[in-house]
DNA sequence: GTACATCGTTAGTGGGACTAACGCAACGGA
DNA sequence: TCCGTTGCGTTAGTCCCACTAACGATGTAC
């Protein structure tokens, strides 16, 4: 950002959700990537293991649409997850085009500590809001993240 | 998105505020540009306008500084502009490093052209929320974009 | 058997934030 | 008056991320 010092924002802008909703989601990001990054971690790899935590093992096109991530780029996390060995990759034999993904104790372990890390980086990230303001403020985002998945 | 159909998203993701701010911005910021791009608008030019229409002509730095958009950027987006009338750019004789953007007649009809435009998209973001929910989400944006925008 | 769908993978697109470095002009001291 | 610093506009390029296209191999349905 460049706009600090004499704030001139017009007021156009400062009051559209829109921006208010990009301004704040970069930032939310660049604590998250960051908060993540100083232990090794990566959101995508928090995501798949969320996922093969609650769902149990999958293969890599149903971890793709667990997770929101796409099945292009689900090949290098899996591929990262693997070398760490939170995960085991290995060929279905019922169905020779799909591999299996399961997570290890080493996952299950790295799983609780990114999980550690962000409640941290989210006590950060709301940290001007209590704890009803916090509730409200999941609540309307998610009311509105499912109106428009519906209508996708 | 890829995630339609039997939504197995982990409670672990549907719960995060960073992922609920990202997902949601992400349409959020397709919703926008797909509106504006349908009346050959784009979000920089709508800032740009705006700055101006708010704060009196400018040098581009000036501009730049006013909306958030980089300099290197701003090259493009007054070029755009220019080409389109809605703004004049002249070398400051006061300065001759700088250039003087003003915004046109055009420019300015242009604006509240958009602000309509704009009006109409936000109501389709927020479609879900009552009027007293809306000030009160865009009160907690701005609260916290406010909070880690001083912290930078 | 033949058409079609799905899987994993590779490569690449497009947009947006951001950096580096440039030549030029202005400002602020010694 | 020269000099270092700062600000300007511009070009080029980086990185990240969502997303598409196309591939060969495999499975499924008719």
């Amino acid at each position: 950002m460049s706009d600090d010092g004499a704030r001139k924002t017009p007021d156009r802008l400062r009051r559209r959700a829109s921006r208010l909703l990009s301004q704040l989601t970069m930032r939310s990001d660049r604590l998250i990537n960051e908060g993540l990054a100083r232990a090794d971690g990566r959101k995508w790899h928090y995501a798949v293991l969320a996922s093969l935590q609650e769902y149990g093992p999958g293969s890599q096109a149903e971890l793709s649409r667990r997770s929101g991530i796409y099945r292009s780029d689900m090949v290098g996390v899996v591929k990262e997850l693997a070398e760490r060995d939170l995960v085991e990759r290995v060929p279905d034999p019922d169905d020779r085009r799909r591999n299996v993904i399961t997570i290890s104790v080493r996952g299950r372990r790295r799983l609780r500590h990114l999980d550690r890390i962000l409640d941290d980086l989210h006590d950060e990230l709301l940290a001007p809001l209590s704890t009803a303001e916090r509730d409200q403020f999941l609540q309307l985002l998610t009311r509105l993240l499912d109106h428009h998945t519906r209508a996708s």
